[in-house]
DNA sequence: TGTTGGTCATAAGCCGATCTTATGAATGGC
DNA sequence: GCCATTCATAAGATCGGCTTATGACCAACA
């Protein structure tokens, strides 16, 4: 086993390039004699002479002449290695890997991504459109970086934290009859109306299903959809209504579509999800505070924060630094 | 610039492998302690978390995942550089690039280099038969570890010190006269004979062209060789006697050849040169070494030893080590 | 030829980095 | 919930490396 530093090389190279251990010293900070001692320590490592010096002269022996090209290399291979580290580090670089539910992606992914991509021109993002049981085998797989899930239980192996809910409401075309109701309106409503929901698959289509109040919402549903892209362009030609979480329902005025909200309330907890012991890049805690920030600026009635800044650094999902 | 130490890859590389910081630790001879520290010193430097742990598990970041395999190269590459200059060390490795006269070759160099070979078969040799100026331009243009040569005077920007002498005597064939004439013989019996000698190009011949007594060598010089083989063949075969060194009349007895000492003593004295403030590689000092423990074998009253290993040390020519 | 200025080598002491020991905090298994 | 195990942290000890001071050497110059 060696035991030569990069110390050594350093001096070394300083030294023969300079040909003179007090040139050298001055350039690197040091003296002559600290020079001295790292190449006397250098050449016992390696049993040869590499400097064959006088008090006149200082010059490569021809093994020593070899090793410079292998110790630049050496040096250089490893600055890059350690340059390319902070270059990640510094978010000059870097690919974040994420899933998000679709309704995500619109209001909030979306635009957090354009806000990251201005300040850090250098990273790269994957974003896999997925619902919650595709985000959470991607998760355990390890290929993702995090993922933005309504998860309804936490599973072993994924770390997860609330990150907003938001509460199931009505949505329904602008000029609907309840789009102006002056009273608030219960679940009970819906049963006058034909009714657009999601499909099975989806994650708060479970929602209402297992909730008293939200079951309402899918009894006797007439038309079962698998996008919400899909189940809004439905309502807003006036073919039904549907129970939609507040974020889904974004943007509502002026798109045709009005929503309102339903008492008593049921909600949509969305979560940040990560495999477990899995530490967020530099990158992907970029994308995930600029995520926050755009929830924050949401300012939506049927919208709740639920986590900050402070709270991810305390639960380890942020660093302080940045 | 990077503070990274090699001490810090070492460390990354044995936990990221081991998964575990005291199984690392326990194969590295440390505690875990020290490693958390390496570790920590690490990821500070490089800005970036490189392992995820907890007290359950640890387990490199995509990024440490990444680095391991440069670190992994670079601490391989440095193992190997080093490995090439302790082979060359330990005399596993090298290649000698030297001169001599001719007249050292075969009873000198030749078996000192058999004895080498015998004993490291890793060094290779490149000896070149070169007179005493070539000898002195390649020492000066860096092209040979050392010379064995007769260098008449110290030149500048090169290293010489005395090896050997060896007197001047008669060469004659072993049914001359001469051969068992029972005095000494003095320089004026060559005036009877037709002589032999070498060119005016060759050191010894100006050695004796110099001298008082030796000149009666060449006074009248019949045949002008310019090699010392071509030299002994004149004389063995009759055609006349000449004036050689000791070393260069071997072997005389039983070859057909005689020589005997002239007095009084003319000597040449053979030295060993190198450039100025060139140290000797391990296997060139293998050489030299071989070279005068050959020249201590020869035990001809004619050739004097001037130095040994101990004067060599001395004067900086040899290390103290194998 | 003695002096002088500049160079690398060496020694001693200081200081900081690193290691060890001891302890704390977290977590999975029972 | 308790226990065993693991990583993290703190404090003291130890070791290596740096600086300062000095020596030895050598070339250049008077």
């Amino acid at each position: 086993m060696t035991n030569i530093t990069l110390r050594q090389l350093r001096a070394f190279l300083a030294v023969a390039r300079a040909r003179s251990f007090t040139r050298a010293a001055s350039e690197l900070n040091l003296t002559q004699s600290a020079l001295t001692m790292a190449i006397r320590g250098l050449e016992e490592e390696v049993g040869l002479r590499l400097l064959d010096r006088s008090t006149r002269a200082v010059a490569p022996t021809a093994h020593g002449e070899r090793f410079m090209v292998t110790a630049e290399r050496l040096l250089d291979e490893m600055q890059r290695a350690v340059d390319d580290l902070r270059a990640i580090a510094d978010r000059q670089s870097g690919l974040v890997v994420m899933a998000a539910t679709a309704s995500f992606i619109g209001p909030v992914i979306a635009p957090a991504l354009r806000d990251v991509a201005e300040r850090f021109p250098g990273i790269a993002v994957r974003l896999i459109e997925e619902h919650t049981e595709g985000a959470a085998r991607r998760l355990l797989a390890g290929e993702l970086d995090f993922a933005v899930t309504t998860l309804p239980s936490p599973e072993p192996g994924i770390e997860a934290i609330p990150l907003m809910r938001d509460r199931f409401g009505l949505l329904c075309p602008d000029d609907h009859p309840l789009a102006r109701a002056g009273k608030s309106l219960g679940w009970g409503v819906l049963a006058d109306f034909p009714l657009v929901g999601m499909s099975q698959l989806n994650g708060m289509r479970r929602l209402l299903d297992q909730d008293r109040d939200g079951a309402q919402a899918v009894r006797g549903l007439r038309y079962e959809v698998s996008s919400m892209t899909t189940l809004r362009s439905l309502v807003e030609s006036g073919v039904g209504v549907g129970a939609v979480p507040a974020l889904a329902a974004r943007p509502s005025g002026g798109s045709g579509l009005a929503w309102r909200e339903l008492v008593p309330a049921v909600h949509r907890t969305a979560s940040l999800a990560r495999r477990a012991g899995r530490s967020l890049t530099p990158a992907a805690a970029e994308v995930v505070l600029a995520a926050l920030a755009q929830l924050r600026q949401l300012r939506d009635p049927g919208i709740e924060l639920l986590t900050d800044r402070a709270s991810l650094i305390r639960q380890g999902w942020l660093s302080h630094r940045g």
